[in-house]
Formats: C-alpha cells, structure tokens, sequence
DNA sequence: CCCCCCCC
C-alpha cells in the first residue's frame, strides 16, 4: 500500500499474517493511524515514491482507522512531461498525466509467460509538451474504461517500456484516475480544450524509420524495403506493410506432413497405404494436409513474391489446410474459388527478409511471418501521422 | 519475505 500524510509518502508492505489480519480493514482513501513497521530503504526499481525508505508490516504492527478530521490529500503525484520520456530508461516507474486523446476497443491476448487469456485497452495520451504515447490498460479497467469524452488521465506508478519508441502499461500497483479534480488535469483540459486537441504532436509510440524503433512498427512499402537493401545483411530484416494479394501458385501449395505432433516434415507415399517420415524414422497410417503458398503480394510501390506457411496460409486462403486438401481431391471447382477468392484483399503482413543461398546462387526470400486483416482505425492513424510528418518536414 | 505485472 503507499501511504501520505500531510509532509509527504511512503509504500508499506505487508506479508502473510498481516495480511489476513489487515486487509479486510485497509481501504484506499480512508486514514488510519498505523505503528510498529520496519523500516527499509526502498528499491527505486519498483517504486517512484518519493521516499528512500519503504515500510513493512510486522506481529508488532497495529492498525487502528482514524476517523478525526484531517485535512490528508489523497493523491500525489510527481508527473513527468511526456517529452521526458525518450530520456528516461526502460522499466522506469513514473507518473503521468494526460488527455486520452483516443482509445481503441478492448483486445484478447494470451500471455506468453502463463497462458492466460488477458484483455488489454490501448489509448493515446497527449499532453501540452505536444507529445503522445500509448498506454495499456488490463483487465477490469480495460473493459470499464469509456474514452469517448477525452477524460484526463492521471496515473501513478505507470511502467515505461520501450516497445515501439516509448509506450505505457499501468501495473497492479499503478493507480488510474480519470478526470480529477486536481490543478494539473484542469490546466491540461484547458489546454487540450482550446487547440491542444488539434494541435500537431509527436508519437512516441508507433515510431516510424530510424531503424530503432521496434520491429512491429517497421512500416515500409516494398519499394521502400528494396531501396534500403533489406536482408542484405548477415541478419534477417523483418518489416511491416499493407499490401494486397495478386496470385497464389495453386500448383505445390499443399503437401502432405507428418502427422506427429509438432514434426510436420513431409512424407514420402509408400504406395502401401503408409507414408514415411525421415526425420521421426517410421511410417504412419496417415498424413496431414499442410500448406506452404509462393504469392505474389503488391503495394502502390512494387510487388513482391513471398512465401507463406501454414497458420498465415490458412488466414489468406481462408479455409483450413485439411479442408483444402479435400478439394483439391474431391471438388476442384471448389480448389479454383478458393484462390480466385484470395486474390486482391488486403492485409497487413509483417514480412521476412534473409538472402539464402543454394546451388551457389545467393537470392532474397521474402517469408510470411504473420498476416492480418487491416485495422482500418489503425491504418488510417499511421496515414493520418505520415502526412503530417510530409507537412511538417518539408 | 515482494519486486510477476502480461501482448505487439
């Protein structure tokens, strides 16, 4: 919990039994009268507080609420100008506040280190510094929160990450607080109400070139990516682009994988009813479907031919591996739509690029590595951002 | 004594 009292703050810990004993008591806003702590110097990596020192919770400490008027603020902050934070280093713990200039739906996502289904709310914050970035709101909050108004946004203890230049992720221990009533957010508001809200800002997040900034956010055009030389070098280049599709090759798109899980080589027909794998050493019963596409994809600047496999495959051809094998067997009608049907849509791809050699000839592979249907708000936002750096810049 | 805080 961080505590304040009239002269400043300080976080205070507690652990287990204290826990039990006290939570049911502790509420956010009530004052309270607390003694017997351990004192600790406070680890800055995990608290922005302006204190050195931290509390914890020990069999001594007691807990009485206070409920004598006092005139103890409820909330202090140690705001950061948004332009401050290019300076400040990644996983920094700080305080910001901001106009949410827009915020995008709620999306599901899967935590990578557990597993579990997380729902996120990204929204643009800007500030009077004509700066804005990106901050992540989770769970509960992400779905509750409302952007419509363009609420004023204070949060404490906010993380700072450097994902795309700079952005934003509240943590459990951060505090959100959506229009209050404090000096800064009115002076914010005023600013934001007259001129700030057109007024042309820097995005921190969602940086374009400079070869920085995060890969995801590499956007280029392909003739953008062959004038730079992309993949030239001893590491592969990925970038982002929109593009449309103007041929899948039918002819090898699928071929028949090794049904063990996770293996997917191909497999040699024994012509017994078997097939072979080499790389498990056996024979199976069966195979699977799988799908590995050359197409050729366009954007306003050039084409480009690159290759797709299965999961991105799938989502262009938008039908299943397994099912498009059965076509190709049973109803070719149906095998010829299927590819008709992808032609000229559009996607988002992030892309691939590493010079491979073989037969002593050295060539560009340009490789699927995730595919999407076009975000229309996002797309338009980093059309939007480009043609005010166009302005801007020259 | 925590301090994991997520995704892209």
């Amino acid at each position: 919990m961080d505590l304040l009292d009239e002269s400043g703050e300080i976080r205070a810990t507690a652990f287990n039994e204290q826990v039990d004993k006290f939570m049911d008591m502790i509420e956010v806003d009530k004052v309270y009268f607390i003694s017997g702590c351990t004192l600790k110097t406070a680890n800055k990596q995990y608290s922005n507080l302006n204190n050195d020192y931290e509390m914890t919770f020990n069999k001594m400490t007691e807990v009485t609420p206070c409920h004598e008027a006092s005139d103890i603020p409820t909330m202090q902050f140690n705001f950061v100008p948004l332009d401050q934070l290019e300076s400040l280093e990644k996983d920094t713990i700080l305080d910001i506040i901001g106009v949410c200039k827009e915020a995008m739906d709620v999306a599901s996502i899967t935590s990578k280190a557990s597993g579990k289904e997380l729902r996120k709310r990204d929204v643009q914050v800007v500030d009077d510094t004509n700066r804005e970035v990106r901050l992540t709101l989770w769970g509960r909050q992400a779905e509750n929160f409302d952007g419509t108004q363009q609420p004023v946004l204070a949060v404490k203890g906010a993380k700072l990450s450097d994902f795309n230049g700079r952005s934003l992720s509240l943590l459990s221990s951060s505090t959100l607080q959506i229009n209050p009533d404090i000096r800064e957010a009115h002076k914010l508001k005023g600013w934001f109400d007259n001129g700030g809200n057109t007024a042309e800002t820097v995005n921190l997040s969602n940086q374009r070139g400079g070869g920085s900034a995060g890969m995801g956010s590499n956007f280029k055009t392909f003739g953008e990516a062959k004038l730079e030389n992309l993949g030239s070098g001893d590491q592969a280049d990925y970038y982002t682009t929109k593009a449309s599709v103007v041929l899948i090759r039918k002819e090898n798109c699928l071929y028949s994988a090794c049904p063990s899980d996770g293996c997917n080589k191909k497999v040699v027909d024994m012509n017994n009813g078997l097939y072979r794998c080499e790389k498990c050493n056996r024979e199976y019963d069966s195979f699977n479907w799988r799908l590995m596409l050359s197409a050729n994809l366009a954007d306003i600047s050039d084409n480009q031919w690159v290759t797709v496999f299965q999961d991105q495959a799938e989502m262009l051809l938008g039908t299943t591996s397994s099912e498009l094998g059965f076509m190709r067997e049973n109803s070719p009608d149906k095998f010829q739509n299927i590819f008709t049907d992808a032609a000229f849509k559009n996607f988002s791809f992030k892309l691939r690029v590493k010079m491979e050699t073989y037969n002593d000839e050295s060539r560009l592979k340009t490789t699927v590595v995730a595919c999407s249907p076009l975000e229309p708000k996002e797309y338009n936002r980093r059309l939007i951002s480009e043609i005010k750096q166009m302005a801007g810049q020259s």
